[in-house]
DNA sequence: CGCACATCCTGTGTGC
DNA sequence: TGCACACAGGATGTGC
């Protein structure tokens, strides 16, 4: 589910948690979320390590260690759960009525950090350093950061005959962008999915990063207000459909024109947009 | 290299 | 109700 401002909420939140605390063991309940890496090489690397920070580039958590890293990607459905205790740990994870599912956990002095994720498809790993750290270093600029200018954006947008839908999906442009913000994003520059990255002009380009950095700031807002818990396995950031003017409002009047809202298919994906004032 | 496409998983909603 | 199918906020590997 998570773009750049669900992540970004989760770090800082998780952050003062942490920070500081060691990790005294690693439980992997369900190997294919540490794939292609083994349980026994995570638990080998982490157990024992001390946690000197929590930071994020695009849509990646990672949870820094005085030796190596963890990475962490949510994919779709992936999230953290904060249990009390070890002793807690075994009662509910991946219990049978009301249990909540658990892939992997770091267990803490003061509690146990779960990755959870029934549909299977995020990931934890281990990396010796930030350098060595794949993802890392295939990611372009963060999308939220001081980096993602309007001139970066522009010389992005003119190396790509992309539409621009696909264009700010690719991760290695610019990291943190999902479908929804790609959409809303789009929406709020008044520009049509379809149009080839090249094609834009300097205004046009402009209008596109005030777009994606608007609407993630908002977001990130929501995100924080109320901040996530880390209890709730139901819970999710709340609030986020205020902001959204175009996704999943399909057949819905255009807030800007009253015009239809239409969902269109690009690059296997659902792209929500107005085809009457987008253009 | 850029790009289209299949693939990894599972749960939920929809229409017949 | 049962069932088939579409769809889901993501990334990667393949073949062209």
């Amino acid at each position: 589910m998570p773009e750049v401002p669900e992540v970004e909420a989760i770090a800082r939140t998780l952050r003062p948690i942490v920070a500081g605390q060691r990790v005294r063991g690693v439980q992997v309940f369900h190997a294919i979320a540490t794939l292609p890496q083994t349980p026994a090489e995570l638990a080998r690397s982490v157990t024992g390590r001390r946690v000197v920070g929590v930071s994020r580039k695009g849509k990646y958590l990672f949870v820094d260690l005085d030796r190596g890293l963890i990475e962490m990607h949510f994919r779709f459905d992936g999230q953290l759960i904060w249990l009390g205790s070890a002793k807690k740990l075994l009662q509910q994870a991946n219990k049978k009525p009301d249990g909540v599912h658990v892939d992997v956990a770091l267990e803490f002095a003061k509690g146990v950090l779960c990755f959870a994720d029934g549909r299977h498809l995020g990931r934890v790993h281990f990396w010796e350093s930030a350098e060595t750290c794949v993802p890392l270093n295939q990611l372009g600029v963060d999308a939220l950061s001081s980096q993602f200018t309007t001139d970066l954006l522009r010389r992005e947008l003119a190396s790509s005959r992309r539409p621009l839908k696909e264009f700010l999906l690719d991760q290695s442009r610019i990291a943190g962008i999902g479908n929804i913000y790609s959409c809303e994003a789009l929406w709020h520059a008044a520009l049509n999915p379809r149009r080839p990255a090249n094609s834009l002009n300097d205004k046009e380009a402009a209008k596109l990063h005030k777009g994606i950095v608007s609407v993630l700031r908002r977001a990130l807002e929501c995100c924080l207000n109320p901040a996530p818990t880390f209890r709730d396995p139901e819970w999710w950031f709340q609030g986020l459909e205020k902001i959204l003017r175009v996704y999943q409002r399909e057949g819905q009047p255009c807030r800007r024109c009253g015009a239809e809202i239409r969902r269109i298919e690009q690059g296997g994906r659902s792209t929500y947009c107005c085809l009457n004032c987008q253009k």
